[in-house]
DNA sequence: GTGATAAGTTATCAGTGATTGGCGACGCTG
DNA sequence: CAGCGTCGCCAATCACTGATAACTTATCAC
C-alpha cells in the first residue's frame, strides 16, 4: 500500500503549520497587496490570495470579515502613506502658489504610486444593497476625508492671503479635489487611451489648476 | 390529480412565449438599463435581467454574448446621447469664452444624467485578462474617442484664436477632459460625501476649468 | 405531412465569496 | 505525565455567479 499519510494533495507554498495571529494576517496582507496591484481587486479570488499566503481560502475568514475587508485594510494604510507625505509636503509651508503645487504634485504622485488603494478608495462602483463602503463602515472613505480635510486648511489659508480666485473656500476645494482626481483616476482607469507624455500632462494640469483656483 | 400541465413553477413576467427578435433585444436591454441604474453593473445578475425581460436566463446568451456586451452596447447608445447633445451645443458656435463654457455643461449634465453609462465607459476598473475592454472590443471606448475629439476641435479654434493659456492643444485638451470626469466621476462614486449645493459646484468648477485653460 | 430553422427551455458546468463541523496540536491545570 | 480546553486550521459544503450543452417547441417553405 501507499503511504496513507501522503498529504498536499496540490502543490502549495509549503508553509502550512506556520502562523502565529498576528503575522498571518500581515502575510495575507502582502499577498492580497500583491494579487490587488497585478490584477486589479475584483479579478483576484480569495482562493488566489490564500494560495499566496500559504493557507486554506476560509482561514482567510479568521482574520477579515470579508474579502473586501482586505482591500479596505490596505487602503486604509495607502492614506495613512499619502497623510504622511502631504504633512512633509506642509512643513515649514507657506502659502506662496509653489508651495501649493507641489502639494497638488503630491497628491497626483501618490494615486499613481497606489493605483489600487486609490482605487479602493474613489473609484469602486457604489452599489444599493451590500456596498463596499457599508460593509467596511466607510473606513477608506473617513482616511480619505482626513486627506480632504488637509486641502480645506491649505486653501483656507490662501483665501485668508487674499490670493484665492472666489470667495467660497469649500468650493474652490472640492472643485480642486475633484480637479486633481480626475486626473489620476482617468490615467489609472484608461492606461491605454493615447496620453501624451506623462511629466508634461501633469504638468499642464497642475498649472492649469493653479491658474483656476488662484489669482 | 391535480392539473398536470401547471407550469409556471414560480411567478414571472408572463409573457415567456414572444418575442420576435429584434424586440427582444430591446427588452432585455431595457431591463438591463433599469437594474443597471438601479443598483450599478456588477452588482446585477444576469438571472435578474433575464427575469424582468421575462425570459430565462440563458436565452440572453442568444442575443448578447457576454454580460459585458448588454453594458458595452448601453455604454455606445449613452455616447450617441452625448455626441448628439454636445454637436447641438455647437450649433452655430463661436468660440467664444461663454459657448466653452456650455459646452463642458453639457458634458458634465451628461454624465449626471447617464451616470451607468458613463461608469461604464470611463470608471470601470481594469483587468490584465479577460478585461472589459477587451471583451466588448473597446466599443465604449471608440464612442468615447469621438466626443474627445470634438473637445480637441475646440481647444483647437480657441487656441487658432489666441485664447488658449498653453500652446500644447493635445496637453490642454486632456487636462480640460481629466478637470470635467474628475467632478462627475466623484459626484458619481461618491454620492455620500458632503457636498456643497451641485448646481454652485458646477459653477465654480466651470468657471475654475475656464480660467485654467483660456488666458 | 415533412424537413429545416429559429427561439427558448431545462440541466449543468466551473468558479466565486462565505459558512460549518471537526481534527489536531498547543498550553494549561491536576 | 494524564487530562482537558482552547485555538488555528482545513475539508466539505452552500448559495450564487456567468456561461454552455442538449433538448423541446413553434413556425414556415415546399
Amino acid at each position: 500500500m501507499k503511504s496513507p499519510a501522503l498529504r498536499v494533495p496540490k502543490s502549495r507554498s509549503p508553509r502550512k503549520p506556520k502562523g502565529q495571529g498576528a503575522e498571518r494576517r500581515e502575510e495575507i496582507l502582502d499577498a492580497a497587496q500583491g494579487l490587488f496591484a497585478q490584477k486589479g481587486v475584483h479579478a483576484v479570488s480569495t482562493r488566489q490570495i490564500a494560495e499566496i499566503a500559504g493557507i486554506s481560502q476560509p482561514a482567510l475568514y479568521a482574520y477579515f470579515a470579508t474579502k473586501d475587508d482586505i482591500a479596505a485594510e490596505l487602503c486604509v494604510r495607502a492614506f495613512a502613506i499619502l497623510a504622511e507625505r502631504m504633512a512633509a509636503a506642509r512643513v515649514g509651508y507657506t502659502p506662496t502658489p509653489e508651495n501649493f503645487e507641489r502639494c497638488l504634485r503630491v497628491y497626483i504622485d501618490f494615486g499613481l504610486d497606489h493605483p489600487d488603494a486609490y482605487r479602493v478608495a474613489f473609484m469602486l462602483e457604489k452599489s444599493v444593497d451590500g456596498s463596499f463602503l457599508e460593509k467596511t463602515g466607510g473606513r477608506p472613505m473617513i482616511a480619505g476625508k482626513e486627506v480632504f480635510a488637509v486641502f480645506v486648511e491649505m486653501v483656507g489659508e490662501l483665501h485668508a492671503r487674499g490670493l484665492m480666485a472666489g470667495d467660497d473656500v469649500m468650493a474652490a476645494t472640492q472643485s480642486l479635489w475633484a480637479g486633481l482626481h480626475g486626473l489620476v483616476s482617468l490615467l489609472i482607469a484608461r492606461p491605454e487611451f493615447p496620453w501624451i507624455d506623462r511629466e508634461p500632462l501633469i504638468a499642464t494640469h497642475v498649472a492649469m489648476l493653479r491658474r483656476g483656483a488662484l489669482k
